[in-house]
DNA sequence: CTGTATCCCTTCTGATACTG
DNA sequence: CAGTATCAGAAGGGATACAG
């Protein structure tokens, strides 16, 4: 997708569009605390707190400005409960659950080939 | 894995190493340019330029310094050929492939929620 | 052609403090 | 508890020049 080659011709206008939107979405989404949240939000909904006690070295910051972003993107869905002190809870959408699929597959390929990361990293750096 | 607790006790130092490694590559790995040249190197060997050329938007840095990183991991093999001007070619590893397989994924999951996506970011917006 | 190094600006990120 | 704002340092990234 995201490297194919255009011609210019008027006809490539939409192709383009939705490349460039692809391209975006691929942009906000392929970093990693988006990633590790969409597996922490896995199989159940956590509140705020719990997300950022779940995802070591998150800081507080980093976690609101991703939350706002996959919600934008409508990966997760934020419910607040009208309650002192607030209740904010976050779960995974369809499309949220969708992506998950392909994170998990990822954390499975990282854990399938951590020695011979390992083993090509001391290769390089020697 | 990335998001797994421990509780202090000695037998855990392995899994924390572990966890940090796979942690460690997950940062490296995820992240958009070197996604478009896993999905780039797909099927077929390519050449530093031909890379460039393939990738809309990197920069000569950027291409260098997410190869040099995938290198060292073992996910991308560099093959230089000793000719004048010289000739450097690049593949995918096993590992590489295995990688490839979960880029694929998340784009297909791009291209299905496409316009879910697009919908749902109208709808913050508002 | 491929690669390294430099300059310089932008964005990211964490820490801290402050609101409802 | 959840969220926003601000500041300063770190890292990201583009442009350019130069070497093998």
């Amino acid at each position: 997708m995201v490297t194919k080659q255009f011609n210019g011709s008027p006809e490539d206008a939409d192709l383009r569009r939705a490349d460039s939107l692809a391209r975006e979405i691929f942009s906000d989404v392929a970093n990693k605390w988006a990633f590790l949240i969409i597996e922490a939000l896995g199989e159940r909904t956590l509140r705020f707190t719990e997300l950022r006690d779940e995802i070591e070295g998150i800081s507080h910051k980093m976690l609101t400005q991703n939350l706002r972003m996959l919600e934008r993107n409508g990966l997760v869905e934020r419910r607040v409960h009208p309650t002192v002190p607030p209740r904010v809870e976050y779960t995974l959408t369809e499309s949220g659950q969708g992506l998950r699929a392909t994170v998990d597959a990822m954390c499975g390929w990282t854990q399938r080939y951590l020695s011979h990361i390992e083993a090509a990293r001391r290769r390089f750096d020697a």
